[in-house]
DNA sequence: CTGAAAGCGCTTACAG
DNA sequence: CTGAAAGCGCTTACAG
């Protein structure tokens, strides 16, 4: 049994294909006494128009893409995608847009998959994820045409679109606050090298600790997984003037860290305060839970989806700034234990 | 400046646009040297075939689809998702598949969002996960003749392939060694109830425990979320006879379990016993290590795409059985504190 | 407001 | 081994 056309509406409606097409599309051209008659008989046969058809006669593709280069098990752990691809579904399906998704290994054949995408007229437009400085994969798809919203910046964009927040606000309210504590030695331990936003927060970290006064203070680097965070706390914790607070650049090896000063035996917060960048379910299921930079990825994601649809619209290319991060104070921040006096053996 | 097309291949190559399609996806039909050459000019003047046209000729989308029905903050934190389309990625990917994903907020929505897809030709067929007892989707694909490869079973799958693993050998294993360790009163905090796999396990446990001699077991139902997961580990850890040892259905809540028996000064694994299923890289995160069920499951996936990939391909509807999850023993487990003797008050 | 027709870029019998 | 042609199911000017 084939799939009903265009053609058996036509036939049973007694109107021409295009007719039907234009009823279908809401289209000027038929009277709406028709529109319903066809409408209705669409609805009963089960009618779906072939996207191929649709796409094939210069339509859109009515589909978007997204790639990831990230290995699958960091992947997994990584709240991050999955609650910003909810949030980019939201979006698209209302507006019955597929979002093709393609996990690769290197920046190169990430941009072969954009090439071979919109040569094959697979995709109307991509989000960039994981922007660096100096990013490839902005000029190629500049030269593809290729409409795009990058997630991330500002700056290092080009002339794509893009979506980003400001880091330098959210790490300036965590300072100030574990200033406010009473602490002195803070480090950061930083996500990725490289990655645009860890170097933002990077400079914005030196820049409010050399405003503050603070000389004990310094940013370690990392690559967001829980095992380096572990291994970065593990050294941090054990040398001779150990911080008291640590910012981590995400949740998952904020956690690590938790897990590594319960090991070592110092309590979280009297000996040691840990805040976490994006906080995810994940944050509350620990003990003590975890004091986070909140912010809603789903609606950033929703966001990031609003724009590039825009972008397949022909609207002009604007860069937008989305909600700043938030400090969630929780149990794992509080002032640090007094420094005991010097014993009479060290004077 | 238009795309190429095999037109453009033709017209340069001196032959019809036939040639170009027969040399282009290794036909018979051209002589291997203008082969050669209409493959030199396809990849001089880099063409990539419409894929919409592709399609509309009969052949297929080259896509498939995932419909995920669980909430977007669930999702996130759930790490076996992401594994699983990574490993799903890289099989279909080496094909030049592409994957489809959406968010649906309920069954009925799913099985039109299949019926859609179908419909409209954008994929070629689909995975179907979170399988549950007498799931109304199975019949609904199975009338849309859509190639399905259900990710879950054995049963309940109808006429649809299906790929599944040994839940009642991994429980089997994990109560036997808990026993051993000298563990009586052994709680199992249950997935979502109506999933098949929470089901199978659930009757697994009720049956192994009664060949067992234990009579202080039970399941508890939860669903899978952290926050859940600790509401019921709180009030299991209250009760007047808690039990010293809990098997959790998933990574998650297994995590929110150990962060309750640390909220209430209970020592793990001296007080209390964790076993988690399901052995993310979260389980190596927190303090102690998560003792868990592991295996593979990027592999799981891949295993998945390739079935579906050979049922597209139209090979017989098999059932396929994957990997048993083994047990790995980690730091959240070991015998149980011996009872202390009765104190004269009590006899 | 409606109908007939061309065309999107492929694939695939069908002749030579 | 190769070429000319039909057809997949839509959309969209172009006539009426």
């Amino acid at each position: 049994m084939k799939r009903p056309t265009i053609a058996d509406i036509a036939r049973q409606a007694g109107v021409s294909k295009g007719a039907v097409s234009y009823a279908l599309n809401g289209q000027p051209g038929v009277s709406e006494s028709t529109r319903q008659r066809i409408l209705a008989i669409a609805r009963e046969i089960g009618f779906n128009p072939n996207s191929a058809a649709r796409a094939l006669s210069g339509a859109t593709a009515n589909a978007v893409g997204l790639a990831l280069r990230r290995p699958a098990r960091t992947l997994g752990v990584e709240p991050f995608f999955m609650e910003l691809i909810s949030g980019v579904e939201a979006e698209l399906s209302a507006r019955s847009y597929a979002l093709t998704l393609q996990i690769v290994a290197d920046a190169q054949t990430e941009i072969a998959v954009y090439r071979r995408w919109w040569g094959e007229r697979r995709i109307d437009g991509v989000f960039l994820c994981d922007l660096r400085v100096d990013d490839e994969r902005v000029p190629a798809l500049e030269e593809l045409n290729l409409p795009t919203v990058v997630i991330g910046g500002p700056g290092h964009t080009g002339r794509l679109a893009s979506i980003w927040a400001d880091e330098e606000a959210a790490l300036v309210e965590t300072v100030e606050y574990l200033v406010a504590l009473g602490h002195r030695r803070i480090t950061r331990i930083g996500g990725l090298p490289g990655l645009l936003h860890t170097e933002i927060r990077t400079e914005a970290f030196t820049e409010v600790c050399r405003r503050l006064g603070l000389d004990q203070t310094r940013t370690v680097p990392s690559d967001y997984t829980g095992e380096e965070g572990a291994r970065v706390t593990r050294r941090l914790l054990s040398s001779a003037e150990r911080p008291t607070a640590l910012i981590y650049d995400n949740d998952v090896m904020a956690i690590a860290g938790l897990a590594v000063a319960q090991e070592m035996g110092l309590s979280v917060p009297a000996d040691l305060s840990i805040v976490a960048w994006d906080d995810s379910p994940l944050c509350q299921l620990v003990h003590p839970p975890l004091t986070a930079l909140s912010r809603d990825i789903p609606a950033y994601g929703a966001h990031a989806a609003r724009r590039l649809l825009a972008a397949i619209a022909g609207d002009p290319i604007t860069s937008y700034q989305d909600e700043t991060a938030h400090l969630t104070p929780r149990g794992s921040t509080a002032p640090p234990r007094p420094t005991p006096p010097p014993t009479p053996s060290a004077i």
